[in-house]
DNA sequence: CTTGACTCTCAAGTAGCTTGAGATGTCATA
DNA sequence: TATGACATCTCAAGCTACTTGAGAGTCAAG
């Protein structure tokens, strides 16, 4: 028999871990001295805890170790267990992986460029599904959204849906154009029906769900629509930094339109993917 | 300026987190309703709060984040800061890709032997350095070495040198033999020195330090030594399925010695390295 | 004025221990 | 047998980044 320092050096676990083990019903000891309160650990405890040890090198938390050595348990039923850790697991590697690989990219632009410009308001984020009144046409030049915008405007606040968050383009063009651009404004609406509006130059204003994205780079441009192109090459930069590629329409949401006392703020977002 | 929910659903982080960040003055809301109580935050905080989701994608705690956008630190120092902490993860990785193949491991021998040695018992432990009173011996059979503990127990008991663990052996052969075996019979003892002691054969009793091992894994043999075969099998498979390989000679420490009472405890350690 | 949704504060819980305070026990030496 | 050094005991709190829940107050619509 064994005082807890003892044992402790014996097995190379710290005093206080043991006691945390008796503690939760893991390990008790072997034998208690009813005066003094002192615990007492046998050798013949050394196969257990080293069952213990193991069980838990292999990631599994003291509560399912205790579970595990209480009913002991079917070779199935372990099997199943360690496949779920192993898959849990490997998710944790990957990403983890991945935000090593992005905290790299960081160090790499730092290293290379001292004064370049600074990426680091992109941020990743899910987006989910929504409703959006929405109509789709080509415009002459990017300023021309402005004037669809006034155009319709009217017409939506005239239909007594709930305008559930701000409106939004969606840029449907494969390529980058500054001429003839095929967008659609979008207002997310509460999710119903209605009829098409038909528009002039055959156009129309419609409901329709925008799917949900899981990943979407996402950067926040303040100031005036003029600088855009700064912030454009910021978030395109940081995509292809992070070993990410476009993978399908891109998004500008206008949080906040400009005016006399505040400076606009517009979201810009990219669904992206893996390479 | 949103209420709390408002801004919630803006930025996607739940309203207990923006709580919590006002909480630890990570981020303050723009504006607080002095009546009320209630939180107002305005999109101008956007760009910040963005600045802190990135900062906290690469790994960094609340506290560093807060630090960091306080004193806004220079490039150096940001690239000390993530050099480190890339540093931290690729270790992190690491061990989880270890602890994962360990798994791995195991489900492979569940899958392949159902009914075969279980060796859960086995763990991955590091030793320290410690001082050894020790003699080295050709031995004709592995029981040999019970009779040479017996020859030299006497005198190392005179020597009034504290024994600080149990007796172990010490196997120098380079490959598996049953005969003639180089052994080394060694006491743990305080550090300090004694001149060598001569005994028959031309062997000598000396103090020397056994160096500290990193990895070492081990195993607890309960029961006779005749047994032994089965457990050496058990602890040889592990290390080969975990694809390390042994780097070193073996121990067998004895812990409890065989009695009328009780059963024998053993523990067998082999170091080992990654292949 | 009511109702329901929203917000507030404060406390406790999460995992696996570690650290510390203050009280007691054990052991070897004087 | 007294003393001092050291080991051990039992709590309680701390660690991270929040989440959950209780109980109470606030706000907007009908």
């Amino acid at each position: 028999m064994f005082k807890i320092g003892d044992f402790s050096k014996l097995c190379r676990i710290p005093v206080s871990a043991l006691r945390y083990y008796a503690d939760i019903g893991l390990l008790e000891p072997a034998h208690i001295d009813s005066d003094s309160g002192y615990r007492f650990y046998s050798l013949d405890q050394l196969p257990l805890l080293n069952r213990i040890l193991a069980l838990k090198d292999l990631g599994l938390s003291l509560e399912q170790i205790k579970i595990l050595l209480s009913d002991n348990l079917s070779l199935s039923e372990m099997r199943g267990m360690l496949k779920l850790k192993a898959s849990e697991m490997q998710q944790l590697i990957d990403e983890q992986q991945a935000q090593l690989e992005r905290v790299q990219a960081r160090l790499q632009q730092i290293e290379q460029e001292e004064t370049g410009l600074p990426d680091i308001e992109v941020i990743l984020k899910s987006v989910s599904e929504q409703s959006i009144l929405s109509v789709r046409a080509t415009v002459p030049t990017g300023d021309a959204v402005g004037d669809l915008f006034m155009e319709i405007g009217g017409i939506v606040m005239s239909q007594k849906l709930k305008i559930v968050s701000p409106p939004m383009t969606i840029f449907h063009d494969a390529e980058f154009k500054d001429k003839n651009l095929d967008v659609e404004l979008a207002f997310p609406v509460e999710n119903s029906t209605i009829d098409p509006i038909p528009l002039s130059n055959g156009r129309e204003l419609s409901i329709r769900t925008l799917e949900a994205i899981p990943q979407m780079a996402s950067i926040i441009h303040t100031g005036s629509y003029e600088r855009f192109a700064e912030t454009y090459e910021i978030i395109g930069r940081w995509i292809e930094r992070n070993n990410f590629r476009i993978d399908g329409v891109s998004r500008e949401i206008y949080l906040r339109p400009p005016s006399e006392q505040e400076e606009a703020i517009t979201e810009i977002q990219f669904p992206i993917e893996r390479t």
